[in-house]
DNA sequence: AATTAAATTTGAACCGTTTCAAAAATTTAC
DNA sequence: GTAAATTTTTGAAACGGTTCAAATTTAATT
């Protein structure tokens, strides 16, 4: 079945496209029968108009960039959403959300979608499992679409905002170290988010740079949700030796921590006598949690702010920009859930 | 500064309009060195292909649908979307997400963006401050453009799923009669939310079918985040005497609810000897904490499916489709909030 | 009824790109 | 050196609307 044009509506109404166009437009100069009667078709033949080509002629276009997070539910990623959205309103400009699922087809589907409708521009948390797919990065490039990632990706040369995981994480290992912890674990993240494979990286350097020594089942592959840190906390402490602790904790993110806590507390297992935990992110419910989590702190505010800057910047600039690789730093907030051994 | 055309491109290239189109496609009829030549003078320019322009010969368009909410960081419209985006893609669409910020310009500016980009449909969770704007989704209408409301707009006949949330919050008053309390509060949303005002009628309707009687000070303006509940709470139980106690709170929705929890912990008032605390929409960190939340769930998931459902088949259908009218039921979860009075 | 003013409607040009048959340029074969 | 085959490039015609000066119709005035 064939599109319904304009043209159909004007020849099936007995009039003109300008005519039916006046009518779409709300402009008064039509008669008042005559609009009844184009309404009326429009209805019958269920007509459409097609945006496109409205904006084509109008270049009456407004303000927006994208915004392609890895997953909806994950409430890092909703705080950056918020501050990029702060920011980019403040300049005048709408944000859309998309999710890639942590899929490349998705990802690279969303930034065509968005770079042929009109956003402006476009903010990528790059999906990055095993074999990084970048052609559609450069195809961006190549037509000269404004565009920042949250994440650095080898091989292509682009505007990045991110945040230093390798030296949260390491610092977290030290930090415990410096409390007298000896027997530290890491529950790592999804294997395909490089968040997650920097951390391990950061938590491996720790141990190289200290006199303790790393060994693979200390990382332990756990996921990113509240299920995930609950069943693999469970899984573990009911398998170790009692006599084992104290035991401390890097958990991928506060969300994979509060699970992990949850599941300790069922097992009468005390935080953070018994084990020291630490988590990602400092999400609101981080510091309103019993007991109130000792978490790593992350700029997002400053993350989402920068990257939505840098992206606008480049897309109302009249000439390139030079490329920015912005790299944040992380601070440990101390609460209570960890402590020093006696 | 005008904008660059393909046309500004090929005459400073040297070559046609096709030729540098053919560059911009990537196809492989032409001439390496014509390719960079081209591909030189794009970049020198700043010459960005009109996507819009691209589209409307190609005709190859994605298909997608929108999302328009009222507030990025509320978990519940979170949950929504999530569902929202899980049936659009198993029907091969992509979902793009705004925040009106609960402002009517917002939402039409949004709803705009969205009809004149190619975007196919779009479900709204309508803003509703006092005076209700509908002009813009009256427009939409004559447009013909597929929409489908998560709440119910007076004046305006179109699609709609949404919740019961009059019988849901009468529903959980109940029950607390049932468990013997006699001190019913409730702590209320933000007042631009039809959710808000529906769930402060179905607390006053709880309390005409009883025999309780209610007054205007037992409803207290809260809002809709975790501080919201946590300073309300910290104000109203320090002014409240304890002899007063067993108290009932249904709260707006759970993190007010984990608010108020997390307050009356510091004050050491005991949750749910002293007071029951009855939350709303159930996420889930509801029933992660401690203790675990009474609450009222929403089939959230039901309430995005259907909503995406009827948007994806009003968009896929020759002819105009029946107006749907959903509403959904909730049920309340006991969990270690609420107990009887003894 | 004729004239004028006001309200409607028309239709060709245009928005920035893609498309593709045909023309032009280049290479290969003899 | 020419003809044939191949590679590149061209340019006019879409795509589906909007625009607006000019033409037409309708209403008001004399």
């Amino acid at each position: 079945m064939k599109k319904i044009t304009i043209t159909d509506v004007a020849r099936n109404a007995g009039v003109s496209k300008g005519t039916v166009s006046a009518v779409i437009n709300s402009r008064s100069t039509v008669n008042a029968k005559t609009r009844e009667n184009i309404l009326r078709v429009m209805k019958d033949l269920n007509y459409q108009p097609l945006g496109q080509a409205r904006n084509l002629r109008r270049q009456r276009i407004g303000k927006s960039i994208g915004l392609i997070m890895r997953e909806l539910d994950n409430p890092f990623y909703a705080a950056v959403a918020v501050e990029v959205k702060k920011y980019a309103n403040s300049r005048n400009y709408i944000l859309f959300i998309a999710s890639s699922e942590s899929d490349h087809q998705n990802e690279e589907n969303i930034a065509q979608l968005f770079a042929t409708n009109n956003v402006k521009g476009v903010i990528i948390a790059p999906v990055i499992n095993g074999t990084v797919e970048i052609e559609h990065l450069f195809r961006l490039k190549m037509l000269n679409y404004p565009f920042v990632m949250l994440e650095e990706v080898q091989g292509i040369l682009a505007n990045v905002v991110s945040i230093n995981n390798v030296r949260a994480t390491s610092n977290a290992v030290k930090y415990l170290i410096e409390l007298g912890h000896t027997k530290i674990l890491h529950f790592s993240g999804p294997e395909y988010s490089s968040h997650s494979v920097e951390r391990i990286k950061g938590f491996r350097k720790a141990f190289s740079e200290s006199q303790l020594v790393f060994s693979d089942d200390l990382v332990i592959c756990c996921g990113s949700h509240f299920h995930d840190g609950y069943e693999k906390g469970k899984a573990y402490f009911q398998s170790i030796d009692r006599t084992k602790f104290p035991i401390a904790v890097v958990c991928y993110n506060d969300v994979v921590a509060l699970g992990l806590i949850s599941a300790l507390h069922e097992m009468d297992i005390s935080v953070p006598e018994n084990v020291s935990i630490i988590g990602n992110d400092d999400i609101e419910f981080a510091r309103h949690w019993s007991p109130a989590l000792t978490t790593i702190s992350t700029p997002l505010e400053e993350l989402g702010r920068r990257a939505a800057e840098i992206l606008i910047n480049n897309i109302e600039s009249e000439k390139a920009l030079p490329i920015e690789n912005i790299i944040l730093d992380s601070k440990i907030i101390v609460r209570d859930t960890t402590c020093a051994v006696q």
